[in-house]
DNA sequence: CTATTTGCAAAAGGTTTGCAGATTG
DNA sequence: CAATCTGCAAACCTTTTGCAAATAG
């Protein structure tokens, strides 16, 4: 489930980098986030750190998480059950949503990214500032 | 921002369509949203309904709207606040949200969803059954 | 030292549920 | 009639908030 944990030096940089005060709690929960590969909820990340980290509190959590993605630095992502998720992964990717699990996985192809941004590049909407394009694949994993 | 209603035998006649028992609240929950070109959310079809229908209950509201996007007869949206708002419009079409706003507008783009069908056509997804695609366009209205 | 962040508990907000009575097919 | 739907109020669950103490820069 966990990919290698990134290491300390490098999430004190990246907070920095988008000028975010580091504290304790910040760089372990993003830690975590990082580390995980399931877009996880805060309850997730919560669950993931409490015995590590005892007086940690879920508000923290959510307060961090929120902090986080409105400076830019996470995104904050719908399942297809509502719930919240977050992606520490900030590269151009697409996601698969599964109805089944309300899992969120990550689909990766530059195909289709190349295909969608060169649309949107010549594409001007009217009355609208686009900033970002958003495709959710809708469907079940089969396993 | 109401287009004309839509004529009761209408009405009864898509409800069948999905196996749906008629009943008034339904007739009248379904009209509303039909009527509304603004993807309305549960409350804002309440309170557009609460004055003609004033022993109607919120919790119909959102039963019903659960029972309807569940049938396939409309479709739930989440905002980019995360609020759930729905949409009757079943033909192939994206949307715009707006971050200053909140609100969720049609986008009908028929060169784009081409784009998109004929690349989903031609791939396959490991262990993935693709039900549907959403494509989001996030960003702000100048008006 | 000042501003920001944290933990706690309580509150909020949106949505769901249980149930008795009403309605549909 | 049997099955389903409705209204009401209470319950629920996720997320947010207020505030005093702790911590970062």
């Amino acid at each position: 489930y966990l990919d290698a944990k990134i290491n300390i030096e490098e999430v004190k940089n990246r907070l920095a980098g988008f000028d975010l005060r580091v504290t304790h709690q910040r760089l372990v929960i993003y830690q975590a986030l990082a580390a995980s590969v399931e877009h996880p909820t805060a309850e997730v990340i919560y669950q993931s750190l409490i015995n590590d980290y005892p007086a940690l509190s879920l508000a923290t959590v959510y307060k961090t998480l929120d902090v986080f993605s409105k400076a830019g630095l996470i995104r904050k992502l719908k399942g297809v059950d509502d719930s919240s998720h977050f992606d520490a992964d900030l590269h151009s990717h697409n996601h698969l949503l599964c109805t089944r699990t309300n899992k969120i996985l990550d689909y990766e192809d530059p195909e289709l990214i190349n295909l969608v941004e060169n649309y949107f590049e010549s594409k001007n909407i009217d009355n609208f500032r686009v900033n970002e394009i958003r495709l959710n694949i809708i469907g079940e994993t089969l396993n």
